[in-house]
RNA sequence: GGGCGCGUAGCUCAAACGGAUAGAGCAUCGGAUUUCUAAUCCGAGGGUUGCAGGUUCGAUUCCUGCCGCGCCUACCA
């Protein structure tokens, strides 16, 4: 609605200009005023004019208020402080179009949208960081389905690296379990809880003697070639781990439809494919001397150009610091072993001399293994339909909606859905990993696929820290320098973090205990329905209130909140008008559509002028907005946005509740007014939390 | 060293393209409804937007330089 109204008025006035000023401006800006007093819009381009026209602002603004005419479904145009123009809304039509609820049609852009994310190493417990990447990407998805796109929602499976390779090692290593005892213990509930112990335990285990870590190599070694007992024992613990992520996960309402592997990636050598192209084009070069020997590397992202030949004093200081460093240690027991080399590693064309050394990065190394990046280029060129090779697919899991997440394979079934092959794809991954990201959209340029790097997003946000005093709750000893940190970062290798399903658990508990003394009434299941969509909602909400850029330092206390800035205040906003229509006798989903339309435009713009009526006028507004919040949140990929929304609504909401008395309202017609907007309202924050994916309890 | 990001109230965070009096929540203090349940509402205090310059009608926002903090910068993923 809100958004409809805004494009018709930018039309109007760009329009204008051009007949009368013969002037085309490329954005005319506009804002929301301060107040609903000034009106629904702000242009403030006649400061912008003042200039180019040689005249006062004010000036400007009078003669476009003046010369535009009526624009329909705005009451009028007025200048206001030294050159503003505001624009006010019809209110009664606007009302009454937002009752009728008529679906407005948008233009959608053609083709599939993917998303990636969670893309958890599946070889501990999902933590808290994990949560804020699903729910911010689970979220994004919502936000793009809502726009009308069809989104296919992927979880990147990295089945074949070093983390998974850590914990096997444990099992091997360090329990020394069978393979049968192995697969007993994965039968158990939490085994990904485990798992995380075992990492951690693995962790320090390398730190006791350096040799150890030969385990790690030569482990990681047998699962990335498979066809072995390890790589058998590895894809059944990862395996098993997934399957406990799906859970987590599914525990939010966060499904899946694919789960393309790594283990696929190399074994129906993706990489091979990708490798081709990238030599072919020449983004790919061999360096035949120095730190890089023997390795295939591209120009590091961000660095321009040509570099020149400067490599001097500062290249040998960092050599020497490399050579001291313990790193060396670990380097060189990765050349100890000799690896299989699946490609061909052999130099064809033109040396690397054209980059600087501390200008490369290394796709694949001198023994003639694919780092991540590489394969997540080929991974990427698959995306967008550019490899010319595909997965196979296996169904995988089932939810228990009915919903199919299917996985990948080397001899998958017949009969599958078509994935990737889209038009845009938005990567949730954190902002530790942009490098990695710019190298991937630096690749496709390369091959020379500008369009698809155009619609490549790296969906960026900030890590989940803890709070030292959330780490001293837990139980872990802080140096001195830690404490004095606002947050502390979570380490899966040292098992430093809170895990999801305790984090959820909590979050039930805790509600579970509130909903118990406030509906003794209701039955035990009912009570724990509730306390179920509270938990949700308020951890749902919680990772979605902070901006992507901004790291949030955890605090049990603030998470399990449920009171001011939080999910459950949207949520007992909704259940506050819902309460209304059920004591009043009226259903609220009809009443918005049927029983309101009997409330004409006329008598809205009755209720809603004046200065109370501004108050509740601000309330439509609000309701008016989830769709054009939508669209920002889509284009700044920033679904915090939506958080604020919806929340506003619930606190104009709760005041509007407070100060009008509906059931006890003894004019029949303004009680119909109001009983309208608890309608709309309820349904327009029903829908932007739905957006959320936060469902809302009969009761709380 | 280089790259990216951050610095706003006691604390945690907002402020779309540069715009009207920089806003919320928490915490503190003081109040409210025998009414559609108080997971609510109202009020109060609390700010030199890290520092110094610059750009302009106007800067928390853009530019430059400092200061402080975080992340990245491995033949890890």
């Amino acid at each position: 609605m809100y958004r409809h109204l805004e494009r018709r008025l930018t039309e109007r006035v760009r329009d204008f200009l051009r007949r009368t000023y013969n002037l085309d401006l490329p954005k005319i800006v506009i804002e929301q005023p301060p107040k609903v007093e000034f009106g629904e819009y702000a242009l403030p381009l006649a400061f912008e004019l003042a200039k180019k026209l040689r005249k006062a602002p004010r000036k400007i603004a009078e003669e476009i208020v003046n010369g535009i005419g009526a624009i329909e479904g705005f009451e009028k145009l007025e200048v206001a402080g030294a050159g503003y123009i505001n624009a006010r809304l019809n209110r009664g039509e606007v009302a009454a179009a937002l009752v009728a609820d008529q679906k407005l049609k948008a233009e959608i852009p053609p083709g599939k949208v993917l998303v990636e994310h969670s893309s958890i190493n599946p070889n501990k417990a999902a933590h808290i960081g994990h949560l804020r990447n699903a729910i911010l990407g689970d979220t994004f998805v919502r936000l793009l389905q809502f726009a009308g796109r069809q989104v296919d929602v992927q979880n990147y499976i990295d089945n074949t690296g070093v983390q998974v390779a850590d914990v096997i090692v444990g099992f091997l290593h360090l329990e020394k379990k069978s393979r049968a005892e192995i697969e007993q213990l994965t039968r158990q509930p939490r085994f990904d809880y485990y798992c995380w112990d075992l990492y951690a335990r693995v962790s320090q285990w390398y730190e006791q003697d350096k040799q150890n870590q030969r385990a790690r190599i030569e482990t990681l070694h047998a699962i990335e070639q498979g066809g072995n007992e390890t790589a058998a024992i590895a894809d059944l613990i990862s395996t098993a781990v997934l399957r406990r992520h799906l859970e987590t996960m599914d525990r939010l309402d966060i499904e899946y439809d694919f789960l393309p592997r790594e283990s696929e990636i190399l074994h129906l050598h993706f990489w091979d494919a990708a490798f081709q192209q990238l030599k072919e084009k020449g983004v790919l070069f061999y360096e035949s001397q120095g730190k890089n020997k023997g390795c295939w590397v591209m120009r590091r992202a961000g660095v321009a150009g040509k570099s020149e030949t400067a490599k001097s004093a500062k290249t040998d200081a960092k050599d020497a610091k490399h050579d001291s460093g313990k790193a060396s240690q670990e380097d060189d027991l990765l050349r100890e072993i000799e690896m299989r080399s699946g490609v061909d590693i052999r130099p064809s064309s033109e040396p690397a001399e054209g980059i600087a050394e501390e200008d490369q990065k290394v796709i694949v190394r001198s023994n003639g293994t694919v780092g991540y990046v590489g394969k997540d280029i080929a991974y990427h060129l698959w995306k967008f339909g550019l490899l010319g090779k595909d997965f196979g697919y296996c169904k995988f899991y089932l939810y228990p909606n009915g919903h199919q997440c299917w996985i990948s394979s080397t001899n998958g079934e017949p009969d599958h859905p078509h994935f990737g092959d889209v038009a845009e794809i938005y990567n949730v991954i954190d902002a530790r990993q942009s490098e990695a990201q710019n190298s991937v959209v630096e690749a496709l340029r390369g091959l020379g696929y500008n369009e698809q790097a155009d619609h490549y997003t790296h969906f960026s946000y900030e890590m989940v820290a803890l709070t030292p005093r959330c780490a001293a709750e837990l139980g872990y000893q802080l140096s001195e320098e830690d404490s004095a940190r606002s947050y502390i970062e979570v380490s899966g290798r040292k098992g430093f973090g809170v895990k999801a399903d305790d984090l959820i658990d909590r979050l039930i508990a805790s509600a579970k205990s509130e909903v118990d003394a406030r509906h003794p009434q209701l039955t035990d299941a009912e009570r724990a329905t509730i306390a179920i969509q509270i938990a949700i909602g308020a951890l749902r909400y919680f990772m979605l209130k902070f901006t992507k850029q901004s790291v949030i330092a955890f605090d049990f206390k603030e998470a399990l909140s449920f009171e001011g800035e939080t999910g459950p205040y949207c949520q007992y906003a909704v259940v506050r008008a819902t309460n209304i229509f059920r004591k009043g006798g009226v259903d609220p989903d009809t009443f918005s559509r049927d029983g309101a339309r009997p409330v004409s435009a006329a008598e809205f713009a009755k209720y809603l002028e004046g200065e109370s009526g501004n108050e509740i006028w601000e309330l439509w507004l609000a309701a008016a907005k989830t769709s054009y919040v939508v669209d920002q949140c889509i284009a700044t990929t920033e679904p915090a946005y939506l958080a604020k929304h919806a929340f506003q609504i619930a606190q104009l909401f709760n005041y509007f509740y407070h100060r009008h008395p509906i059931l006890t309202e003894a004019d029949e017609g303004r009680k119909r007014f109001l009983l309208a907007t608890a309608a709309v309202v309820r349904r327009e924050l029903i829908r932007a939390l739905g957006v959320m994916g936060i469902t809302v309890p009969p009761v709380m």
